[in-house]
Parts: C-alpha cells; structure tokens; sequence
DNA sequence: TTGGGTGCAAACTATTTGCATTCGA
DNA sequence: TCGAATGCAAATAGTTTGCACCCAA
C-alpha cells in the first residue's frame, strides 16, 4: 500500500489512495519530496515548489510536511540542531551526518543495525529508531 | 581528566582544570546541569539557574551549553523536534524518547549497540552515534 | 446551510549574533 | 595597555497557531 517508485507520477492519487484530500499545495509539495530518494528541510522544499513564484507558503510546506510524517508516508530526520530534515524514504535506514556541511547520506539497511531492541518500559511501545552517526571530513 | 562525581562539588576548579575560564553564570550553569545525570532543555537550565532571582541572561545559557558540548563535557541530545537537550553523562549510551511526554530516558550501555559501526566516506572520520528509540504509552 | 478541512498571515519560541564591557597578561 | 574572552540585548530563523475561507454533504 506504500509502495511506489522514484519519481512519483501522479501525486494526486497517490495522496487520495492514502486518505489525504488532494490539493494543489500538496501535489506541489508532493512532486518535490518525492521526486526522489534525498533530504530536504522546509526550506528547501518551498524554494523548489515555488520556484521563483509564490504558489504554496512557508506555513503550508511545514504543515503538509507534518502531515505526511504522521500519515507514515515521509519521515523527519533530527541531525541538524538548526532544522529537521524530511525524506520520502521510510523504509529502515540509518544516516551519516555531515557536521560542517550539514548534509545526512543515507547508510544502506544492514550497515548499521542494532544488536537488538532494547526492552521498552513497562505499558510503553517502540514506535520507532533513529541513529545518526555524525561525522567530520579530516581534510 | 573527564573523570567525576555527581554532583560536582567544585565547579569553578571543574572548569579550570579543563581549560574553561571559570565565571559566576558558568559556575551556576555546571552546578546545575552536572548536579546529577539528567536531561535539561536551556529553559528549564535557565530556570534551575536564576531561580526567581536574575543571575544569568538566556543567551548565556544556550552559549555555555553549546561550549560545554564542544569541549565535551556535556552532550547535546537531539530527540525532540521542538528543542535540544543537554545532559551531564558523556559515555556513550542510547535513549528512549517518549513522543507524549516529550521525556528522555537512559538507555544503559550495552544495551542498544550496533552490531557494528558502518564505514564512514573517504576522508570522514565518525565523531559520534546517536541512537534515539521513540516509544509511546499504550495506555 | 453547515461543519470539518485547508491554507496562510501573524505569532511564537528556540537559538544565534554583534557588540559593549571586562579580564588577564 | 591591549587584545581576547565574556555576557547579554536584540535579531534571526524555524516552526506553530488561529482564523477566514472553501467545499462536500
């Protein structure tokens, strides 16, 4: 039921065969987030949908970007103390992230997996798993 | 030389032995955050920290903290897209998020490792892993 | 007609910056 | 004395909120 292929070629079905009422803004929004497997902060996102025009505001770009975060169809990476990153790429997958230029490269599945869960605290469930491995270029 | 125990009894010479110039707010700041292990945002620092009186401005808090971190004396948990936390205790450890509460909890050593650390890019060195597991309560 | 859903301007909050002041050599 | 370090008011940037508007029932 999530599953597609990069890039996503109709986005207002994609949205409504979700139960996520298609509009413009989010086909918008859609389109460049899911263009393909990568990282974009809100920032980002509303350039590329704007693209020198004025088509979605900033509010709606974070909005809708929480939404598809909390639909299971995004997913919002904490690296940057500055920002939060959104990635159309929700299957299992840790990150480098580059601490002087600020960019997250994806750690292929397996590189870098836990031993095991640990046990969560009693009545609690794990509802999900971050690592992040920072890292810094020597040169 | 990072060695300690909490709490910190002498936060002036915790300082200076580590090459920190110490003052009245950076005293203040350590006495608190180093009191015991535990998870502060700069607000509730702030708080702890002037009490009702007016000792130390904000700004101070958030800079301090941040050079706390880089000397690595403290850490800076990214887990809550709303804010950093900072905490006392450096060995490397996990934690649970609860995504309700908005509350940190210690993951102990050993118990959520990755099998093994992935190969950083050429010329990257791994400056540090985070592992942050969201859990929710069922009830 | 109306009630939930949508988009966005304005508000808010976390964090950083620039600079006057202080400090140590 | 003087350059570097310090603290903080003010500015900034990321994010959220409240409400006017719209649309389907």
């Amino acid at each position: 039921m999530s599953n597609f292929t990069f890039p996503i070629t109709n986005a207002a079905k994609f949205l409504r065969k979700r139960g996520i009422t298609s509009t413009l803004q989010r086909v918008k929004i859609v389109e460049v987030l899911f263009e393909k497997p990568q990282h974009l902060c809100a920032d980002q996102v509303l350039e590329k949908v704007n693209n020198g025009t004025d088509y979605v505001s900033k509010a709606t770009v974070y909005n809708t970007l929480k939404l598809l975060t909390e639909k299971g169809l995004a997913r919002e990476v904490l690296a940057d103390p500055a920002k939060a990153f959104y990635e159309p790429k929700i299957t299992n997958h840790a990150h480098f992230f580059d601490i002087d230029s600020g960019e997250l490269i994806d750690i292929e599945q397996g590189q870098a997996d836990l031993k095991s869960l640990p046990d969560p605290p009693k009545d609690f469930s794990i509802v999900g798993v971050d690592v992040v491995i920072r890292i810094r270029d020597n040169r």
